[in-house]
DNA sequence: AATGAATGAGCTTTCATTCAT
DNA sequence: CATGAATGAAAGCTCATTCAT
């Protein structure tokens, strides 16, 4: 599995580093996840294609900082891809904590997934020529969040949601709602999720 | 072709309504509409790549009628996807005639509006190198269905659905999410809209 | 004479009608004739298996009108091939006026005689069932050229080609190098029969 | 895949053995190549249908002799055929080395190419059963001559004879002159092809 | 009498699958 | 196992032929 996760394209260092749980000295594992929620951010705000300035604004660093440790820009989008997928596979317990219902729960977790979208969406113009590449990592997205996702279904499927709900279906429908929605002001991708996502409650 | 129809012999006289297009004389025009109407639902369920003969079978002709009438395979995905068009656009008041309320005629708008997808993302595929050509297909298609479909959102509006939705945002919401189900047997775009569209309705 | 006339196994009418002078009125007869004219040019082009659309297409006809003459693909080739016979026996006056030298005259007559073979060629095919048929038109073939390339040859034998050439030879050798040639790419029979037609000449 | 050597449907043995090098002691090749220079000679003047008595008497062996090693007339035709194709393979330097001019070696090769081809053409006859191991022997004729004639051809090509003349071109058109010449009295094939390689000739 | 649209058998090509090496 | 030849089902497309107009 090693050799076939789909970076083979792109530059190895800190990128491969990053794959697994981030550097080894815990402040600079800080200082990581820091910027890669910076990018994070800016990417939902304004696309994989944001200014690394920005980013680097955001996470309160240089721009240098950003290039040191992510040579290309498809380095960065693969380590936020994965950042995000972890930050959406950890954030099960506190949502459904959190929330009053496991519907609602569900709902700010898809809220979360379509932040990520954008980012997914962006790798895949990212990693056009690498095509393998491209397939690793969208297994990885699979493999982590289909259970996720599951589960959250599974405990909303109790009385709040239509039965028979599959996850699988879902992410891809909110993914198929989020297609081409950066490019085009008339179209709200996040308004006709909402409606996606109330209309998977039962008829009351 | 023979006996197809016992009738044939007597010319149908709604079938002389003046319109553009279509072949001069009446029978052929009834003709290319059977073929049409076959060619439509067999893309609908087997993909704008269907074989000839599963349509001409369906239409009652012979392969070659297809091929004299529709040289190339774009050729009859174009005509099927301006015939569905027509369908959609004059098929307004009968189903706002013959539904319940405004919001049943646009959920059984939507659901027709689906099949035509096929089609339509067929185009994408058939023209991909004719990229004027798809263009200008397209905006036949805003063209004449935009107004449609804002107006039955509008009968709906009153007091059925949610305000401020949008037909552009609707119908491409929609388009999105049948984007890729032919091929993939987990994901079924109808299930998904029909979830949409059910999210349309205002909170009771 | 009549009866063995080498239209056994085809069709009878208009065929046998057309072999003698043709249809009565004048107007049928030229139409007839410009239909012998075109189906003879799409031969030589495209053989004696050409769609019979092309023939209609160039004589100006609908397809309708070649079977209403002749029903059978072995009534047009018989009838083609007589046509270019008399082509080919009256074009000897008019050669002999219009070129240079007898032996000029002898080549273009053996030019138009390489176009008249894929008929006569097509016709073996076509008769393959009716030996005696097939027997018949060789023999009328016979009769009506050769005295013509006797003449041909005699003009030309004062002084320009080497004695002793005999008709029949020459007209199955020309004969012989066209045959197969038109599945043959690689093969330009029209080529070499020009080589044989040059040695031909003595040598100065 | 036995037949690949075109033999299949013919008995194997010393015809098999004839295409490698012979059999294995010296003077039994010698009597192989005396049997076949007979059998040749005699196929050019009298067909490949002569009487085997004819065969043996010039080889001045006994007629059980010519049967012991070729039980079929098949096998004796296609074992002539194949040291033709031999003899015309070899002749190449000697005819180059003892003519005046590299065109009069071209002439004498054709010359020799057309007692070839008595036994080419019944060898059609003789394996009309066998399509597959005719084509195998087509091709090994073509495998081994083609490059012959082209490289007399191109010895000729410098001044004495037409350019752009092909080997194959000029092989088949050959061939196709000796089409049906036995038969036929009033026909001399080889006349025919003087003139012809007469007509190869540069005008001076 | 002429026309050409319609028909569908059949030819060609493709391609998934199998099987032998 | 891996390879790639062999197979044949399936589909595209052509064109001879018919027949309603």
């Amino acid at each position: 599995m090693q050799g076939k996760d789909g970076a083979g394209a792109v530059s190895d260092g800190s990128a491969d580093t990053a794959r697994a749980a981030g550097p080894r000295r815990a402040d600079a594992r800080r200082n990581q996840e820091t910027l890669l929620d910076a990018a994070a951010a800016v990417f939902v705000k304004a696309g994989v294609d944001a200014p690394v300035r920005d980013i680097a604004a955001r996470a309160g660093v240089g721009t240098g900082t950003i290039y040191r440790h992510f040579p290309t820009r498809a380095d960065l989008i693969i380590a936020v891809y994965r950042h995000q997928i972890e930050a959406l596979a950890e954030a099960e317990p506190s949502l459904l904590a959190s929330s009053p219902t496991p519907y609602a729960a569900l709902a700010r977790w898809i809220n979360q997934f379509v932040d990520f979208l954008v980012t997914k969406h962006g790798l895949a113009a990212a990693l056009r020529s690498d095509e393998a590449g491209f397939e690793a990592l969208h297994a990885h997205f699979l493999d982590r969040l289909l259970p996720v996702c599951t589960r959250l279904i599974g405990e909303a499927a109790a009385g709040e949601i239509r039965p028979d709900l599959e996850a699988y279906e879902l992410m891809r429908g909110v993914g198929n709602l989020c297609i081409g929605a950066e490019s085009d002001p008339r179209y709200d991708a996040r308004r006709l999720v909402d409606f996606l996502v109330a209309g998977l409650r039962r008829p009351s």
